[in-house]
DNA sequence: GTTCTACATAGGCAATTTCCTATTTAGGAG
DNA sequence: CTCCTAAATAGGAAATTGCCTATGTAGAAC
């Protein structure tokens, strides 16, 4: 029921420029959008859907600070995927404790 | 540096056949091909296409038996992904200090 | 009010994806 | 060999994605 948001989400990180949006977040929490910017090789109103897709995925969440808007990860978007990907992963026969 | 590999593993899983398929595995490794054509109201050709694509992101491996190819779940894929979900979990304040 | 900066949205175009039908390849049985 | 089943490939149409430029919106400073 759920699987439509799983998929919308694995897919969100299915870029290079958003998966590399998620690796700028881990390392610097609360970046604001000009930041991405100079980060990627893209104009800003690209930055800005792809940043789009990922608040609409639900992995990423918003922050106005005066004039800009700060993105910071959402956790429970990568605590599902986490689980996500425990799922399909088959038993495996040794040491399966 | 293997970035390319990682969103190309992501793609792969952002499709609900593709990540329905990886669910079915999970549940029933080694899988041949045909009783996936069951499972989802595509053909035989694009669930061929399907699991090429999970193939070739290295998510799945497939054996030979008599007349059917059997697939089953490439642990070390998943094993990046999970990696790849750690790294880009930035560092939660409770145990931080 | 005006002006500046930061983001978001609109519209359009090229590239990619997804699905189909038709065909081809490969192995097993007769 | 022929015939049958399983799977992959080819080719093409429709839908989606990704990117751009141009424009709109919102807060801050004046």
């Amino acid at each position: 029921m759920e699987d439509k948001t799983d998929v919308a989400m694995l897919r969100a990180l299915g870029h290079p420029v958003r998966l590399g949006i998620m690796r700028a977040l881990a390392a610097e929490p609360e970046t604001c959008a000009c930041d991405f910017t100079d980060l990627f090789e893209v104009t800003q109103p690209t930055i800005s859907q792809h940043l789009k897709v990922l608040r609409e995925a639900g992995l990423v969440v918003t922050r106005r600070r005066g004039t800009q808007i700060c993105y910071s990860v959402r956790p429970e978007g990568l605590d599902r995927l986490h689980e996500l990907l425990t799922a399909i992963q088959p038993p495996r026969l040794a040491a399966a404790g």
